[in-house]
DNA sequence: AATGAAGGCAACCGCAGAAGG
DNA sequence: GCCTTCTGCGGTTGCCTTCAT
């Protein structure tokens, strides 16, 4: 064990890579190979340590690299993997022929994580976000306008003629505020109560999954892991690993959450979807609830059935 | 046109496991 | 079994570009 010296050396350039010095690489490799890390800046006359060049290597000179835009299918499986595999880069790579462990890495927190958050998905367990607090802010906001929709009706006198697609539509969205405010207010009673009562953070899970759950009908007091077994009654996938900051943070149900329960889509909308996502469905009042806010609905709950269950590389974490 | 903010990406840092002496 | 070295990996940082004001 312990910690490669190559990097403590001083004099060792830094910084962005000049052609010159990729040219020097480049040629060296495709000569010699890359052997020893260590030893190639020298030998290929570089003034980098081995861990650069081996890095500039794999990221970026390596001739089977694939660049450009990720398409819909990589995405989809850097999704799907990742909700099994959890941040194993590397792992997630080796099913993405031309791309890198940094280049996942990078979609992935620049793209893919946000877009999940933005969806109400925590991004480490892909399953709808539990922490409530982190999401008080909008329920405050909704909270106001439900007020100020209450102060003035859209059905009021005021409102002009024509104006009725408008009213339909603010009456809609007024119920709609009306259910997700009344869900938020049972699951933090439901919360409190099963905390006292010294029930496992389960409970909390359990409750925030059948509030978001793709059916809305669960039974609240089922327990996810449960209920999604119900969903995947043949599918033996492995239970998602949840790191420790997600446990220790968010006070999650843990490690026993099946990642799929709630991936009701068979893909994440795009960014600009999503405030519509809410009012596409507004004259569903409660029905909506949460679960078509989170983009869940009734789509496949495996978005990616073509492969994996028998996949020996699945097989190995199991 | 100038400036600040946000996004995207390449590269670095430090930890951990494997291998060899 | 212990220590050292090497390699790989994941997290983070900082720079460059693009966008908005």
């Amino acid at each position: 064990m312990g910690r490669s010296p190559c990097c403590d050396e001083s004099g060792l350039k830094k910084g962005p890579w000049t052609p010159e010095e990729d040219e020097k690489l480049l040629q060296y490799i495709q000569k010699n190979g890359h052997g020893s890390w260590r030893t190639l800046p020298r030998l290929a006359g570089l003034n980098r340590c081995g861990k650069s060049c081996r890095l500039r290597w794999t990221n970026y000179l390596r001739p089977d690299i694939k660049r450009g835009k990720f398409s819909q299918e990589e995405e989809q499986t850097i999704l799907h993997l990742h909700s099994i595999l959890g941040n194993k880069w590397s792992a997630i790579a080796t099913h993405l022929p031309g791309r890198t462990d940094n280049e996942i890495k990078n979609f992935w927190n620049t793209h893919l994580k946000k877009r999940l958050i933005q969806m109400g998905f925590d991004p480490m367990t892909h399953r709808p976000r539990t922490d409530f607090f982190a999401a008080l802010p909008q329920l405050i906001a909704l909270a106001a306008l439900r007020d100020q929709l209450a102060a003035d009706p859209p059905g009021s006198a005021q409102l002009q003629p024509g104006a009725g697609v408008d009213v339909a539509i603010q009456a809609a969205k007024l119920q709609y505020l009306q259910c997700l405010l009344q869900s938020a207010a049972t699951t933090i009673d439901g919360i409190a109560s099963t905390a006292a009562a010294g029930s496992t953070p389960d409970a909390e899970a359990a409750a925030f999954g059948a509030l978001c759950s793709p059916q809305g009908t669960q039974d609240s007091t089922a327990p996810v892991s449960a209920a999604s077994d119900q969903l995947l009654p043949s599918c033996t996938f492995p239970k998602a690993p949840v790191s420790s900051e997600a446990n220790q943070g968010l006070g999650y149900g843990g490690a026993d959450v099946d990642v799929f329960a709630c991936h009701g889509a068979a893909s994440l909308p795009p960014l600009a979807d999503l405030s519509d996502a809410a009012n596409n469905n507004p004259a569903d009042g409660c029905s909506a609830t949460a679960s078509s806010s989170f983009g869940g609905g009734t789509g496949s709950l495996l978005p990616w059935p073509e492969f994996f269950p028998d996949d020996p590389f699945i097989t190995d974490f199991l």
